[in-house]
Parts: C-alpha cells; structure tokens; sequence
DNA sequence: GCCAACGTTGGC
DNA sequence: GCCAACGTTGGC
C-alpha cells in the first residue's frame, strides 16, 4: 500500500464537493505533468492513502483524506476542445492523460496548514515541502502519513 | 542534444 | 500582483 498527497486547487475542487459526491468519489482530471502521471499509472494502486491538500488559496494545506477509488483511466478533458484540460495532440486511440477517482473520507478541520507542516521536523524531506516543489501528486513516506494521522487526530 | 525563451505553479 | 522555481517547447 502506498501513500499519496494529491494537491487541488479548491475552486475547482475542494474537500467538501469530494465528500458531497456521489459516493464521495471524484475523478481526478486535469493533471498535465508527466511525472504524476506515472505515479498515477504505474503505483496507485486501489485502496492507496490520499491526503488531499488544498492549493492555491488563502490558507493552503492538507484539508481531507481520502483513498485511491479506481484504477486509472483516461482523462475525458483531454478531448474537450472546450476544456481548459484539452490536449490537441492527444488522440481516443492513445490518450495521453489519464486520472484515477477519488474518494473522500473524512475532512480534517481545522486543516493541518502548510505553515504548520513547515513546522513539523519530522517531516523533514517530505517531497511537498521541498523548495520549489510543484508537482501536483508526489509520494508519502509511509512514517510521514503515521505522524500526519496522528497529529490530525490530536489536533481534531 | 543543448539551451534560451516562454508558460505555469503556487506561496506570499 | 509579484516572483522564484520548474517544466516544456522549439530553433539550431
């Protein structure tokens, strides 16, 4: 079982529209960034740990958990022309882009902010605090999501 | 294959 | 709105 820390931005999707969803399970679109997409395609797995973080926004930082809801597929944005998600180089016969649902589990309120993390050492070398990060999916050592758990559940 | 230019991300 | 960091594009 892996661990993942998802980032999206709330304006499009936040942890609340994941747990109103049927199901609570949203489909992951618009991930344009070859790296997560391989995460994606080759080790999310189904049942996967998701901190589902919130960028972009006035307080960002980890807003829900949630888990790997489906194996991937292909991102229907990508042949939208009218998508902002829309690829002209990709085609039905070979996507370029695919995605994985989502589901919510359960909100983390009041969210473990970025600036709180920043102050956790022993999350040193946690990919998502590294300088300059911007990749939108990266992995979670699982000691990470133990001590994130852990200080969620104290601080609820 | 190099690398400059450009576009995007995302915190602040 | 600013800007640092990063990824992608495209000329050569």
């Amino acid at each position: 079982m892996n661990y993942w820390l998802m980032k999206s931005e709330p304006e499009e999707v936040s942890i609340d529209d994941a747990l109103a969803a049927n199901g609570a399970t949203v489909p992951w679109f618009g991930v344009r960034n070859y790296t997560a997409r391989n995460f994606m395609r080759d080790r999310m797995r189904i049942g996967d740990g998701v901190l589902f973080y919130h960028s972009s926004c006035a307080v960002p930082g980890i807003y829900g958990v949630a888990e790997v809801a489906s194996e991937p597929y292909p991102d229907d944005t990508q042949f939208d022309p009218q998508s902002p998600y829309y690829d002209p180089k990709s085609s039905q016969d070979k996507p370029r882009w695919i995605l994985v649902d989502v589901r919510a589990l359960y909100k983390v309120d009041p969210p473990l902010t970025l600036a709180q993390l920043r102050q956790m050492p022993e999350l040193a070398g946690m990919t998502v605090l590294a300088r300059g990060n911007r990749l939108s999916i990266t992995p979670v050592d699982p000691e990470h999501w133990q001590r994130l758990i852990e200080r969620m559940k104290k601080a609820a």
